[in-house]
DNA sequence: TCCATTTAGTTATCATGGTAACGTAAATCG
DNA sequence: CGATTTACGTTACCATGATAACTAAATGGA
């Protein structure tokens, strides 16, 4: 079916089709790891936001935009899960001495506990995905990407 | 980095990075797709509801969830977006005279328009990702993906 | 020094994904 | 048949991504 639209436009099937195929393989990868970070009351936002600041080698604490930067996410969403990971205790933050528009964010100790009780799974997760034993990819009856999927 | 994380916790190296380097990628092709329909007053889904119906041998017309089904989404999420599809013209939808429940969603002469006009650009995208061409993968500087390249 | 520009964090709003629950219609089974 | 179960479309609500625009603070040049 992919071979039928993509010929029709001058295009290499199999090109087309791998493109497809990594887009609904990478697609099922983050589902499941979504679901497993659900599991454990976090998301992949939420995840990487701990790790940024478990591994500031630094001072053990990071400015929101900083930490926006290093996921590459918009200042307003930082804003949102920094204050819901606070609400839930993961983090804390305090005022930035030298500018007074900033904050400091640092881990508190129910964060590093969560992060390191997450590591080995989410480790798991993405070796099996690599060896071949993760979730079964099978391609839609069409062979194009579901959008569902890319989340 | 990752390879910290993971030699801490016992998994290989390479196939961890596998796994993030193909999200990575295969988030970013997204991105490069939303924003390719975007600027053709499109989006993935709408794209793919299109060529459901496109590609229907027999009737030219489907229910909601036999297209929902099909492209893996969820029933709301597909009331929701043939009302869109339907408020810009481009499918329209009848009455389904066998099963007063459901309905069947055709397209409208706007909607195949919209369509080819759209196919080659994404053939086009999908192509040169696949040829290497496509959007430069710079990782993280931590190497982990970021949530917001994987929408 | 003072005014303009930039930057940090926030708010408001939109888009797009999901689940839960509901009304109505069809189907199934006793 | 009639009662229960299943299925279709919808509504309501939540999560998570984005941009635009605002406030307050820092910065920089005339």
């Amino acid at each position: 079916m992919v071979d039928a639209y993509a010929t029709a436009h001058g295009a290499d099937p199999a090109r087309i089709s791998g493109a497809l195929v990594m887009m609904r393989r990478a697609s099922l990868l983050i589902r499941n790891l979504e679901s497993y970070f659900a599991d454990h009351g976090l998301s992949q936002l939420r995840f990487l936001v701990l790790i940024v600041i478990d591994r500031e080698p630094r001072h053990q604490s990071l400015s929101p935009v900083e930490i926006a930067q290093r996921i590459d996410v918009s200042k307003p969403v930082m804003t949102r899960t920094l204050h819901s990971l606070q609400r839930d205790g993961l983090i804390a933050t305090t005022a930035d001495t030298s500018d007074r528009r900033s904050k400091q964010v640092a881990m508190t100790a129910a964060g590093q506990q969560k992060l390191q009780a997450c590591l080995p799974g989410y480790f798991r997760i993405l070796s099996d995905e690599m060896s071949g034993q993760g979730v079964a990819c099978p391609t839609t009856p069409d062979g194009f990407l579901s959008p569902s999927a890319a989340r």
